[in-house]
DNA sequence: ATGGCGCGTCAAACGCGA
């Protein structure tokens, strides 16, 4: 079973692109950020022409996120638990039926939180608490559970070509490192890294600067395994390729292959 | 060495991203 998350950086800017990827790579289940949609506007029909269900958590104009899987999707929660207050669109949650019972899947995208020294990086640092308190009670259902997205973090100095370049960025705080280490130390498993310990390995370049023609990357997008989805591990990558089409989105789209 | 963009909103710049 194969599982993809890519912020996608609009989903009508996007559609064609997504569909694209969508028939080549047909992934069990994909999770979208930044679909830049409300709900009502996206693009269900083209994706359920394709085969997938699809579960949408979108605001007007920016961030927004989505869950597309060829199989049904149960229980779909929206919103990160522990501030009703938080109006950003950031966070879905479902579960889909598998062969082997069930597997959870997340479709996140973290807060950016630049410019540091601001209530935005005050609410990033606030929302991957809440984070951590929420995949603690996800973690004890002990059962198959992804959360795949757009971090927002570049976890170590080998995730950036070039890592100075982002010493006073909040992607990579030492704040903003340690919150994503806490999250890993939970229990989970950092399937891309796990699967391709080299560096090199990146999945956002910059619009600005020729970043994707120098390769000045960074590996942002991550699919965190519980337990008792890390030992179905089989394989992990990410499609760079789509970096170079027409008109791409800035990010890339991650995938793990599990054996569910 | 440095800086070079793009999307959505809304109809000209601007907020936002990373």
């Amino acid at each position: 079973m194969k599982i993809a998350t890519w912020n996608i950086n609009g989903v009508k800017a996007r559609l064609e692109s997504a569909l694209t990827y969508l028939r080549q790579e047909s992934p069990d289940v994909i999770c979208f950020q930044e679909i830049k949609s409300v709900d009502e506007n996206f693009p269900a029909a083209a994706f359920e022409d394709l085969g997938y269900n699809v579960a949408t958590h979108g605001q007007k104009g920016f961030n927004g996120v989505a869950i597309l899987s060829k199989q049904p999707l149960d229980d779909v929660t929206l919103r990160l638990p522990g501030d009703e207050t938080d109006e950003h669109a950031r966070y879905i949650e479902a579960t889909v039926s598998v062969s082997a019972g069930a597997l959870k899947v997340a479709s996140i995208y973290l807060p950016n939180g630049n410019p540091i020294g601001t209530e935005k990086f005050t609410y990033k640092l606030a929302w991957m608490k809440r984070l951590a308190q929420h995949a603690r009670l996800l973690l004890s259902e002990e059962m198959p559970l992804v959360l795949a997205g757009d971090y927002n973090v570049i976890p170590e100095p080998a995730d950036a070509k070039r890592p100075g370049a982002w010493t006073g960025d909040a992607l990579y705080q030492p704040e903003s490192r340690a919150a994503f280490r806490a999250l890993i130390n939970e229990g989970f498993t950092d399937a891309a890294r796990q699967c391709h310990p080299e560096p090199g390995v990146y999945t956002f370049w910059d619009y600005q600067a020729g970043a994707f023609q120098k390769d000045n990357g960074i590996r942002i997008d991550h699919l965190l395994l519980s337990p008792q989805a890390a030992c179905r591990l089989v394989s992990a990558g990410i499609d760079c390729f789509t970096r170079g089409w027409e008109r791409p989105s800035d990010h890339v789209p991650v995938w793990v292959e599990l054996d569910l």
